[in-house]
DNA sequence: CGCGGCTTTGATGTTCATCAAGTAAAGTGG
DNA sequence: CCACTTTACTTGATGAACATCAAAGCCGCG
């Protein structure tokens, strides 16, 4: 269950969003945002944006790890991309349609923050700065998720296993021994092979002495090599 | 058109675009946009944009169709999107990365409006709901592609041709029967399947009376049953 | 006219999905 | 806390879907 927290004094002007994002907003304006805003807790593996809801709220990640996916009827999802702190989990569908287009869930205990939507757009529409600002995150999230769904295309089963793991080990966790926050068969459902599939791979792997694995604890013993395998072979 | 026009030479105001994007400008700055746009034309299968260039002109097509494409150094070509008129070609890299990440090629005869891209930004700073709008149809744009990127992945062979070619029947040429504008090739680089099993698929959809083709000429026989296969089956 | 790219079909092999079956781990309710 | 249920993980066997290779006809173009 999401649990709302009342914030009696305002933390806004600290948060790093600040630097990224509210770099042209005046400090009232900061105040007024942070007063409006809501903050929202989930933990592992709840629902925070349902597909096919209204579009009303404005969202970013404070804290944690989410995915977007879409929810096909059949019950094979496909994952779109993950999100990490400071992303706008909104992003994809906020500017173009009212209903979301896809479904975000919390892989790892996470924090949202929500600000609504009428008062992106006031601003948006005072404050020129801002709305560029916006438009070029907007465009930079839009570009990763087409690259990297452009790349796994592009690649067979151990290219696209190497490169998820590539990716948890360099982008996420900054480190090559994590605990991998997603299963075997969201691994799949974002690469787009089957769940059988992704774990032989990952038996290939250990075997080839390139990942040692202890469930969910992943060490990348050579990440040279998993990134040659994971940019073609 | 009762209106007296400062530059008679001028079509910018009459130009279609204006309804959609250029909303929010005022005459003055439609009339200084059109002083300041240069407009190319180019035959087909020319490059309109070459990918790692500089990005230093914001441009939309007038006329014509063009494919924006992935060129990967071993020479297998990804097919990211087909643009018609009045879609922004340079939006994908514009305002995210100073080099295109992408290529653009005209598939047939296509005309091509070029704007500084430092004017765009002039009017971006000025002038809020230009700005808007501009957000609006980036992220109209990338949710498309986004969205017709999963589909592909979801869907088999022959649901994926018949989703290509279902969506040049209906989007692009608005009838049964088409010149199609792209090679088996290029179909197969957009699908992400092989050349070979395009031509075998659309010699299945033949055989089984689904489409008739002599050549670059296509009909549509039984539209419902080629959307049915292309939502799956 | 000849060259290169496009199209087509057939044959072959590989990759991967699917099915099956079992173990391990993680919730769930009494 | 334990029995029960469900979900996740794993491996093997099988077959289908698809890529690749090969060969030949076709078309447009210099």
């Amino acid at each position: 269950m999401a649990e709302l927290q009342k914030n009696t004094t305002c933390q806004c002007e600290n948060c790093k969003l600040r630097d990224i994002f509210f770099n042209h907003l005046t400090h009232d304006e900061i105040i007024d945002i942070c007063n409006m805003r809501k903050e929202y807790h989930y933990a592992d593996n709840e629902r925070i944006i349902v597909q096919g809801e209204k579009v009303e709220k404005f969202m970013y990640l404070k804290e944690g790890l989410v995915k977007l996916y879409l929810d096909n009827e059949n019950g094979a999802d496909q994952i779109i991309s993950f999100a990490r702190p400071l992303d706008f989990i909104s992003i994809l569908s906020v500017f173009s349609t009212d209903t979301y287009q896809y479904s975000v869930s919390s892989l790892v205990p996470s924090s949202v923050c929500v600000i609504n939507i009428e008062m992106i757009k006031e601003f948006a529409t005072t404050n020129p700065a801002f709305t560029i600002d916006l438009m070029e995150k907007l465009s930079l999230t839009t570009d990763k998720i087409l690259h990297e769904s452009l790349e796994l295309k592009r690649l067979n089963l151990r290219g696209k296993l190497a490169m998820v793991l590539h990716m948890f080990s360099t982008e996420i966790f900054s480190s090559t021994v994590f605990e991998l926050p997603v299963t075997r068969k969201e691994i799949a459902e974002y690469a787009g092979v089957s769940t059988e599939n992704i774990i032989r791979g990952m038996s290939e792997f250990r075997k080839d002495k390139l990942i040692r694995i202890s469930g969910k604890e992943i060490e990348i013993i050579e990440p040279d090599r998993l990134k040659r395998i994971a940019s073609y072979g």
